[in-house]
This record gives structure tokens, C-alpha cells and sequence, in this order.
DNA sequence: ACTTTATGTAATATATATATGTCATTATGT
DNA sequence: ACATAATGACATATATATATTACATAAAGT
């Protein structure tokens, strides 16, 4: 489940707590799924890429399945 | 939730239950996704996508994120 | 008409995503 | 050195995705 949402994230310069509450998420959940230890929903995902200026392929759909 | 799922699927002619059987989930889980009134897990996603020669944004991510 | 096959739908059970709360640790700033 | 912000990590509680079982229906083939 490795992913490129932290890469992202500081990109823009966004805190996990300030991304977490624009997707209607805790800390603690973003935290996870940086990490790549989770299996987040389809639709925290959109909220996150939304928020990311990304598309769910930039940042979930992992290299080997390209 | 809208996807692109069913269309993608009955392309390959494939049933409910084949694609079920491929992603290791239900005929019941896929029918609610196509349906649209479901949040499925990224890892399900993912798996659909590849089954179905997809990738994330061309089933998932709708015309109004673009 | 009858039999399969595919799909819709609903109820209940189970697994797990997510929230909540808390403490530790690691920057970062002053 | 101290204070604060950001993150990691770990419990427990809750919401919900998913499985299981079952029945109905519609289409397709014989």
C-alpha cells in the first residue's frame, strides 16, 4: 500500500493535521496511510487527491502495476 | 460514487461472480460498487482495476475532478 | 414450459477502517 | 535550555466495508 501522499503533502507544505481536516479525517488516519500500513477508502482517497492538486494514479496507483 | 466499473467489465464479458472470483471478493460486493452506493477499500479498488486492464483514474476518478 | 445463469436485494455476522484520547519523541524557534 | 509544533505510536471505541446466507426475478438456452 505504498503511496505518494507524504511526498505530496510537503510539497505544498501542508501539515498532516491541516491535510486531515480539509479531508474530514483525523491525524491520525493521514499518518497511517503515509505510512503505507492502511487501506484507506475510495473516497478518502478523492478527498485527498483533491486536496493534493493529484490524481488518485499519481498517487496511489504504484509502479508495478504500470 | 459513480465508476465506470460495470461498463468496464461487461467489455471483457465478464460476469459478476468471474470478477468477483479474480479479485477474491462476492458477487454481492461487486454488484453494490457498480451500483454506485458503495465506499470499497483502495486495496479492492486496485485489484478491479488490474483484473479489468484499468487503472484507478479510469474507473474511479469522475468527469468532475478532472 | 422448464432449467440454468446472471443479477438484484435484504438480513445478519464479522472484519477492519476510522475516531478518540493519550503519551513519547523529534524537530523548530526563541 | 526552554517552549511549541509536528509526528509517531499505542490503546480502546465506533462506524462501516465485506462476507455469508437466502430468496426473488429476469434473461437465455434447451
Amino acid at each position: 500500500m505504498k503511496n505518494n501522499v507524504k511526498l505530496a503533502r510537503v510539497s505544498l507544505s501542508l501539515t498532516q493535521e491541516q491535510l486531515a481536516t480539509r479531508v474530514a479525517a483525523t491525524r491520525q488516519t493521514i499518518g497511517l496511510i503515509e505510512k503505507g500500513e492502511y487501506n484507506p477508502s475510495l473516497q478518502l482517497c478523492i478527498a485527498i487527491a483533491k486536496e493534493l492538486n493529484k490524481t488518485l494514479d499519481e498517487l496511489f496507483w504504484e509502479v508495478e502495476n504500470k
